[in-house]
DNA sequence: GGACTTTGCTGAGGTTACCTCAACATGAGG
DNA sequence: CCTCATGTTGAGGTAACCTCAGCAAAGTCC
């Protein structure tokens, strides 16, 4: 296969495993931006804005609206820092932390049926083929 | 490799080559979605809006700003369909002919580039891999 | 050969997820 | 304490989509 070919047939998997995930968080109504920020803060914990806009990488200004829509989905919440008084504690609500873990268990949920149809050989050999991709590509 | 990890990985690979095919396109500062548009022009001919809408996936609403902004760069011509007076047909400049065979060799040179890293029966493997999961997931 | 519905495009206006720039408060160093 | 850096946010902008409504032309049906 000649790598037009590789590039195209891994544009098209993107695509459908990007479709598949996405879909899987449908039920809880969550745009893809606030699913990215919510599994953020899971996973890192508490931060300030100007932080969570690192690991989105993203500009500071646009975190600021993002944590402005998770606290309207009552998925986060403000608190003062109380080493800094300029800034700002983003910490996740209750229903953030079990949405988080539900959207977490739902994405790994698709992604499993999506490279079911490989046999265990198949995905160590993907594995193995993507890690090589990751490191060596920076 | 847990099929959590697999999907990670795929992500991240997905977003490097995204990140590398797009850097492979910025000498022309045209925006992905220009690009997508003048390939899809390139690759099946000549065509009306709502036809190009098909093809990218969008409303054929907005086929017809990415057909404004295609004329506006120069890279593409309106002209009436001689078939049906309501429609019109899409057509490439000789500049978005050239501009679209530039791209795609762009493209694929960027391609080549990140699976190099690969030996060619890893490539291979990659490739039967892709399109199995192509194929499955239809 | 009208009357009716469908098709193809586009104007108007909305949304999402970003952006920059400037203001403002606080913190840190000489 | 004076200056400069840092953290957040208001104001306003952009790209790439969207829906809805309108208009012209085409197809259909008696």
């Amino acid at each position: 296969m000649d790598d037009e070919g590789l590039l195209e047939a891994f544009f098209a998997v993107s695509r459908q495993l990007r479709h598949r995930t996405r879909e899987a968080l449908e039920p809880w109504e969550l745009s893809p931006s606030l699913a990215r920020a919510v599994s953020v803060l899971s996973r890192h914990g508490d931060m300030r804005p100007g932080t969570l806009a690192e690991h989105l990488r993203i500009a500071p200004r646009s975190a600021t609206e993002v944590v402005d829509d998770l606290q309207a989905a009552g998925l986060a919440e403000r608190h003062p820092d109380p080493a800094d008084r300029r800034a700002v504690l983003v910490t996740l609500t209750d229903e953030g932390v079990r949405v988080s873990r539900d959207i977490r268990e739902a994405r790994q949920a698709a992604g499993e049926r999506f490279f079911a149809t490989l046999s265990a050989g198949d995905r160590a050999e993907l594995g193995r083929l993507l890690r090589r991709l990751r490191a060596d590509a920076g």
